[in-house]
DNA sequence: TCATTAACTGAGG
DNA sequence: CCTCAGTTAATGA
């Protein structure tokens, strides 16, 4: 993939989110960008670790980490094309958490130096960055409610119901279908239940008539059950700038 | 390797 | 007694 596609990603979500500029799209579009291809599974950016780069995803998904002391690891965020989901690294250097491959991914990688500049070069731009930032805090608060305090089938269904919309942004959702391409075994890790629970519940949630999940690929079979399990409100993803 | 399922167990309501 | 969920183990795709 083109690196111009990969600013097309980008520019794509900000458009929809944050309501920028064209001058302001042609700022990120100069950028000197480095593309790399990842293959499925691969660390980006590990816990410990220096940054000297923020990671935008082109094609892919990712998801943030972490690891505790006996092996086990948490699922922090799933992270999809147009998105940089190690913006914070700009200012907080050294990494707290991993960023990994989930799929094969292109991704494209920008300098804290250039993202810098940009800053003092276009305020709007930071402002942007800042907000986007944000809205990633935003979704954290909300994954925190969601494992903490959901049962599992809704836990899993509100993962699912948050995924479509933010796919949805970059026109990669249908209403009743769309991609996850998680094993069970990382679904547990993101929810916080083992693979074979994690399967248990694909199973009910399936037989209940709600949706399926097969291959990576989620399929909602009753909208209305599908809603009501994953009490699913949008307003904490902050899509539309004036509000 | 990943998904599936059963059987058993214990916690907690 | 019931639901939820972890463990173990066997088996299938």
């Amino acid at each position: 993939m083109s690196s111009d596609a990969i600013r097309a990603a980008l520019v794509q979500r900000l458009r929809i989110s944050s309501g920028i500029s064209d001058e302001d799209v042609s700022a990120i579009l100069a950028l000197p960008i480095s593309v790399k291809q990842y293959a499925a599974e691969r660390s980006v950016v590990s816990d410990g670790q220096r940054a000297t780069d923020c990671c935008l995803i082109a094609e892919g998904f990712c998801v943030r980490s972490k690891t505790i002391a006996d092996g086990r690891r948490q699922i922090l965020s799933i992270h999809i094309p147009g998105e940089i989901p190690d913006l914070m690294s700009l200012f907080l250097h050294v990494m707290d958490h991993d960023l990994v491959t989930l799929t094969p991914c292109t991704l494209g990688f920008i300098s804290h130096e250039t993202l810098r500049k940009l800053h003092f070069r276009r305020p709007n731009v930071a402002e942007i960055f800042w907000r986007d930032t944000l809205i990633d805090a935003a979704m954290f608060r909300e994954w925190i409610v969601n494992v903490g305090q959901r049962p599992a089938p809704a836990r899993l269904a509100h993962v699912m119901a948050e995924l479509r919309e933010r796919l949805k942004i970059i026109g990669r959702a249908q209403t009743n279908s769309f991609e996850m391409p998680l094993t069970q075994e990382q679904i547990g890790e993101a929810i916080g239940i083992t693979a074979v629970h994690a399967n248990r519940v694909i199973r009910q949630l399936r037989e209940d008539g709600v949706v399926d999940l097969h291959r990576g690929r989620v399929t909602v079979l009753d909208e209305a059950k599908f809603q009501e399990l994953a009490d699913f409100d949008n307003r904490y993803l902050h899509q539309s700038p004036a509000t």
